[in-house]
Parts: C-alpha cells; sequence; structure tokens
DNA sequence: TAAGGTTCCTAACGTTCGTTAGCAAGCAGA
DNA sequence: TCTGCTTGCTAACGAACGTTAGGAACCTTA
C-alpha cells in the first residue's frame, strides 16, 4: 500500500498521522478511532505501538522543543560573532525547523496545553527558555549598538509572534522555499530593529 | 430585544463563563457539565438558555469578527488621511478590541476551527477579509511612499501575526495600559516598514 | 523445527459526552 | 386570580470516548 514511505515504522507512521489530525482537528478533538481509522486499522490496535493518546502528544511536542534547542545552540555557536549576527542565524534556524514539519510545528505551537502534569509545566519551563535565549541576543545586540528598541521583552515577544504565525499560513509546495522565507522574514524584522 | 437585567444577564453571564472555559481548556475538550458547575448549575439547566453548544462557540467568535470590523472602519473613515496613519489607527484599534476582552479574542484567535460549517467557512471568508483591509492600507502607503516592504501580502501576515499573540501573553492588570501597547506595536512594527 | 517479537483483530469495560423530557418554583403583568 | 415567562431541577437517552484483554496470524532468527 506504501509506495512512497520505504522503511518508516509503524509507530513513526502513526506519530505521522496523529500529527496531521491533532492539527486539524485539535487533540481534543481527535478520537483514537479517527486515528486509527486513518491508518486502515482498528483503534484497539494501536495500543500494540504506543502506551496512550498522551504520550502521541508528548512525543511530538517534546521532540520539536529537541529541534528548536538544537538549532538555535548551532545559530549561536560562535560566540565571537556579534550577537546581530547570531540573532539572523537564530531566526534563520526557527523558521527552518518550522518549515521541516509545518504540522508538527502547528501542534508544538497550540496543543501543548492538553499535555497532561508534569509534562505541561516542563514544557513551559523549556518554552521560556528558549524566549530568553532570543531575548539576551537581542539585548547584547543592543549593547553592540547595532539592535535599538525600547522594551526588549517586548520586542522578543512580538519577534517570536510573527515567526510563530507561520505554520497557518506556509504551504510546503508553494513558491517560496524556506530558506527565502526566512530570510524575508529576518530583514523584515531586523530592519524594524536595527540602528540607522 | 429586551433591555431587562435579568434575562440577558444570565446569557451573558453564561457566555462569559464559556469563553473563559474556551480560553483555557480549548473547545472540544471544555464539557457542558464543566461549564455548568461553574456557574453553579446542572448541565441540564444551561438549555433553558441556549441552543446548544455550538451555538456559544458561534456567538463569541462572530461578536469579536463584528468589533473588529467596526474598529477598522472607525479608524479608516477619513479617506483624507495618508494611508499610514490610517494604518497606525487600524493597528491601535486591533489592540484595542484584543484588549477589551482577551478572552474572547484567544478563543476568537484558536477556536473558530471548531465552528460547524457554514459558520467556519463564513468566519474564513471574514477573516480574508478583515486580512485585506490591512493588506490595502499597506499597499496604498506604498504608493504615498510612506511604507516600504518587499511583500505586501507577507508584510501584512507578519504585521497581524505580531499583533495577535499578544492574547498570549497580555495581563488586563500589568502595568502597561492597552493604549500604551498599541502605541509600542505600532511603533515597533511601522519603524520596520517606515521609509527612512 | 521452535521461539519470540510484531502486528492486528474482536469484544467489551466503565466513563463521559451533548442533549432532551418532564416537571416545578418564582415572578410579572392582565 | 390566571397566564405565561424565566429559571432550574432530576433523570435519562444514545452515542462516543480511551483503554484493556485475549487470541491469532505473520515474520524473522536460530
Amino acid at each position: 500500500m506504501e509506495a512512497t514511505a520505504p522503511t518508516l515504522s509503524r509507530k513513526a507512521q502513526i506519530d505521522q498521522t496523529a500529527t496531521a489530525l491533532f492539527r486539524t482537528r485539535g487533540f481534543a478533538a481527535t478520537s483514537m478511532r479517527e486515528l486509527a481509522e486513518a491508518l486502515g486499522l482498528e483503534a484497539g490496535s494501536l495500543y500494540s505501538h504506543i502506551k496512550s493518546k498522551q504520550e502521541l502528544l508528548h512525543r511530538i511536542c517534546f521532540r520539536l522543543a529537541d529541534d528548536f534547542f538544537a538549532g538555535f545552540a548551532a545559530a549561536t555557536h560562535d560566540a565571537a560573532e556579534p550577537a546581530a549576527v547570531q540573532l539572523r542565524r537564530a531566526i534563520e534556524s526557527h523558521v527552518r525547523v518550522l518549515t521541516q514539519d509545518v504540522a508538527a510545528s502547528a501542534v508544538f505551537l497550540h496543543e501543548w496545553r492538553h499535555l497532561s502534569e508534569p509534562a505541561r509545566t516542563e514544557f513551559l519551563a523549556l518554552r521560556e527558555r528558549y524566549e530568553a535565549g532570543f531575548r539576551l541576543l537581542i539585548q547584547r545586540g543592543i549593547e553592540q549598538n547595532d539592535l535599538r528598541t525600547p522594551d526588549v521583552a517586548f520586542a522578543t515577544l512580538t519577534l517570536l509572534a510573527s515567526l510563530n504565525w507561520l505554520p497557518s499560513w506556509y504551504k510546503p509546495d508553494g513558491k517560496l522555499p524556506p530558506s527565502e522565507i526566512a530570510h524575508r522574514l529576518a530583514d523584515q524584522l531586523l530592519l524594524g530593529l536595527a540602528n540607522s
């Protein structure tokens, strides 16, 4: 049946289909029977591969979190670089992660609230830590006289907001390639921050 | 019809509590029994005042849509004004509507997908029409040489994205008053677009 | 051949869901 | 007074929910 999916494990297939359904219908509104039907099997059969519905959401959210952190670390690896340059790299990395798996990104951004404790609290802590990374870059960019803004926290929120809206409209088969989107977004956002 | 306080107030009370619950738990994850309990009554009693759960979501979403359109119309009422000025007014109006009822705004922004047809399609059409209004303002601002951007549609999406993230972090009792938030947002976004 | 893991099935469990029916208390205007 | 509207109750409906148990094919490896 699967000619295009070579050796994707059953578990990975379930993750992928669940991600797509969680994105379009939402986590709470997606039933295990819907998920099973989309995979061509019965609801009970899912539990040979996964422990619970919650586990699916957990894996999706925390895998994305890992990706974002890894990308940010790579983007800011060279401490000798100006903060403004690091910020541009971080923005491009963020967009790359978003566009690499739009469905998972949308779930990451909108369905995390359905994580049960303590995962939910842990998730929010990671999110805050990630935002703090961007905040620090902007702060250092200001100190290095490359950026300007009356309110660093405010600017950080606005910047990430602009980026995070992307999964709402991005189509993988659109005419703009992800790299070009990243470039334009960084331009538009940084030229609003850049001095002179 | 009636201006009598008890009738409207009970229904408005249900709307308000439902809005708060839909915001924090999500529409699909909020049960009528939860809603009833939050109001201090039994689930069945709700149906003396409303027709269905769906009706609650419908009313929340379309009331906000009305508010946004009314605000936009007022902001762009004076056709003699430069488009850049109208855009600033429209941004401030948008922020005003968002902050006036943060909970309803969050539902408007995130739960509309649970609207059943044909309301969902109608809602998306309204949303597109609203975005088109902003797009036109930016377009005219460019023609009047007050704004610049390589991609009008792109800039519009980014602008609205920045604004619409506001309900995620805005606290009505925060130290920044809504008008100041609107001002700063407009500044940060427009100085990124403004020429020279 | 035997063993063990992977995969999926049917059937059912207890719970919760949105909603309805029927009824009753309270209050308003006639 | 009667009438009718508002508000709320209890009880229950059928449907859908996440999940489990137990069994049976299949594939691989030895």
